[in-house]
DNA sequence: CCAAACCCTCTAGTATAATGGAAGGTAACC
DNA sequence: GGTTACCTTCCATTATACTAGAGGGTTTGG
């Protein structure tokens, strides 16, 4: 059982933010010692560090608390537990994908002026436009009936 | 030439907020009509949907003008415009691998707890706890300076 | 013993990213 | 010419996610 100076140092988050998870319900309340100080396990830290990955790349509380819920909740109701991974998993590889497109763009950019001075580099006339590159087979080929 | 309205219903974002974004420099500021209006091309309109796609992936409206200016600037030094490409390239790609380890995470939590009520699942104890390779934790930190 | 470094709760403030509404001008249609 | 749907600016408010500070108790080490 580890204080919350400790947990903080370890997770790399402020023990103002590990409280304020707390009060908003993204970690789980703590066991107290007697002297009413916070104790934390290890998995209070493997806990913290999703959190920390997830809010890093962008998932709101709200979508970190989620996802949380799925990691805690794997004991019950595995079933829909399951099903409700899996939506969130597709909805992260969606979330790749348009990276990759953002990606793509930005690598677009890098090829067409590659380094010269040359004035025009004609990026959005056809690839930031109709979303990106990487869609642009949508409108070229059928894909589907 | 379009007017705030068409603009904002073409790339789904407010007319509150398209002048938003002005006002903090993510979009330039468009032409006037002799009414006053706000007058959009069609370039406008694939700015206006590169924010949203950057914004809707969790990129910060500043990290989103560091993108824009990537893109705006293209036409001058052109050098250092790739230079700087390559990084944001860079750091998308490690946002994607990051992305990738949570759905690995997630992937786990559904062959781990395959639908049935088994009550232990121990995805923490060795998959999330393997992105960060220094679970040497608990050995006692330093407490004091 | 006492100071420094912890910890606690509570309230308030900041930054970001919009969003709402007032007050008023403009454009289109009947 | 009136009504409705636009558009304008400016100021206020909201939601999210912390972050700071007050005021006070606890633990550790010289």
């Amino acid at each position: 059982m580890i204080n919350i100076g400790i947990l903080s140092r370890q997770a790399d988050i402020s023990a103002k933010t590990i409280r304020y998870y707390e009060s908003v319900g993204l970690m789980p309340e703590p066991a107290r010692g007697g002297n009413g100080y916070r104790q934390y396990t290890e998995m209070d830290l493997e806990t913290l560090r999703f959190i920390r990955r997830a809010r890093d790349l962008g998932f709101s509380v709200k979508e970190v608390g989620d996802l949380m819920k799925l990691w805690h909740d794997r004991n019950r109701a595995s079933a829909d537990v399951r099903a409700i991974a899996l939506n969130h998993i597709d909805e992260i590889e969606q979330r790749i994908s348009k990276l990759k497109s953002i990606r793509r763009t930005l690598i677009n950019l890098t090829e067409r002026c590659h380094g010269d001075d040359r004035p025009d580099c004609p990026i959005l006339d056809d690839l930031v436009k109709g979303e990106s590159a990487e869609t642009r087979w949508l409108r070229d080929s059928p894909r589907k009936g």
